[in-house]
Formats: structure tokens, C-alpha cells, sequence
DNA sequence: TTGACATATGAGTCATTGTTCATATATAAT
DNA sequence: ATTATATATGAACAATGACTCATATGTCAA
């Protein structure tokens, strides 16, 4: 722990990055049980189909998501389960903090 | 679920960017066990102090940290322990991440 | 009070990043 | 082949944020 550590942080770092964005983050959310297409999401996010895809392909990129083709559409969905585990203990933190004197 | 999810998301965003940074995690990742005051941070963490004094400021602001002034020095210490578990649980992943295929 | 030390902070700079706009690519239907 | 639809992507722009530099504030010692 020393040496090793510093790119261990950065990669931790590089981690919550990605959760770091309202658009990516609610993307993810999205994508907890579902799968769904470009602009179904863009639809649902109210969000443009280019700020979208640009979030998807940086997603895809780390590995967040994956996706899976059907005629002109894109299905994106969760890759890893760790993405989904990370989202659900922020998530119960953020909203259990509501008693006084939390956080 | 629908509007009040949009605040709670930005909340969850907001606590995803405190861990965003390698300065903030290294620092928060010291005080996992003990206390420092600030030149002691900036000197295990090979940072100006001013640097380490403005990212403490920040994680005082967002009640991650407190302080204990003794004399002229100003020790920190997590103040959270929500930080301390996110911390582990991506730290963990981060670290388990070595197997081929995984992320 | 003066000087030394520890910390805090405002202003400015530079890099990063999320968005838009325009356009490219890919696929399906006619 | 042409057109329409779905998605991807490069460039430009704007906002954010982390750092440095200079300086302020606070505390102790002499």
C-alpha cells in the first residue's frame, strides 16, 4: 500500500467519475432493470439524442454498459454488477439522510 | 418516483463528485483511521498546502470531515461514516477488478 | 508588540467536460 | 437507387473546477 495505491485512488477516481453526471447517472438508473433504445432514453431523460449517445458511448467505452442491436434501433443495458451495486448504497445513503443531524 | 427522484439523482451526483477527485479520495482515504492537521496532509500527499486547505474547506462545507483545533494546528477527521463505507465498497471493486474479463 | 508559524481564502489561470450543431454512417422500406 | 429513420461522431463553445500565487487571519512565544 503505497506505490500500488496511487493508481488504485485514480482508478477509483476514474470510477465515480462516472457516476459524477446528472445525465449519466439517471441513464444509469434507467438502466437498472430494463434495456432500452437511444431514444426511448433520450425520450424519458428529456434530453437531446447526440447528448445521449455521446454519454452512452463514454459509458460503453468503461464498460458500464453493453448494447445490443435490432434493425436501425440500439438496446443499451447494464454490464457490470458492480455499476448496479455502487448506484443502490449511494442511492439508500443520499436518501436515507433525512433524519436531523444527518450528514 | 418521478420528481422527487430528479433532486435525490442530483444528491447521489453531488456525492459521487466529492470522491471525483485523486486529491479529495487520498485525503479521505488518510483520515479512514486517523486524524491529521493540514501540513501533515499536504506533506504525506505532496501537495501545496493551500491546495489540501482548499479541498478541506470543500469537505467540511459538504460535512464529510471536522475539525479539532489544538493551538496553532487544525486536525481533520471523517465526520461521516456513509463516506467511509462508499469508500470501501468501490475501493473493493476497484481492487477485485483484476481478473481478465472483469469491468 | 513583534515575529514566527499554521491555516484560510480570494483572484486568476488552465484543463476538463458536457452540450449543441452539423454531419456522417448504418439499416430498412419503397 | 432513393428516402427515411436511428444512431454515432467531430468541432466549437461554455461552464466547472482544481491548482497556484499572494495575502489575510489566527495563535503562540519572546
Amino acid at each position: 500500500m503505497s506505490n500500488q495505491v496511487t493508481s488504485t485512488i485514480d482508478e477509483a477516481v476514474r470510477l465515480f467519475k462516472i457516476y459524477s453526471d446528472t445525465t449519466r447517472l439517471r441513464i444509469i438508473e434507467l438502466l437498472l432493470d430494463n434495456e432500452f433504445c437511444v431514444q426511448d432514453i433520450a425520450d424519458q431523460l428529456d434530453a437531446s439524442q447526440s447528448a445521449i449517445s455521446h454519454q452512452l458511448k463514454l459509458l460503453r467505452d468503461r464498460h458500464v454498459v453493453k448494447t445490443r442491436k435490432h434493425g436501425k434501433q440500439v438496446f443499451y443495458s447494464l454490464q457490470d454488477n458492480h455499476i448496479k451495486e455502487i448506484f443502490l448504497v449511494a442511492y439508500s445513503h443520499v436518501t436515507e439522510c433525512n433524519e436531523p443531524d444527518c450528514e
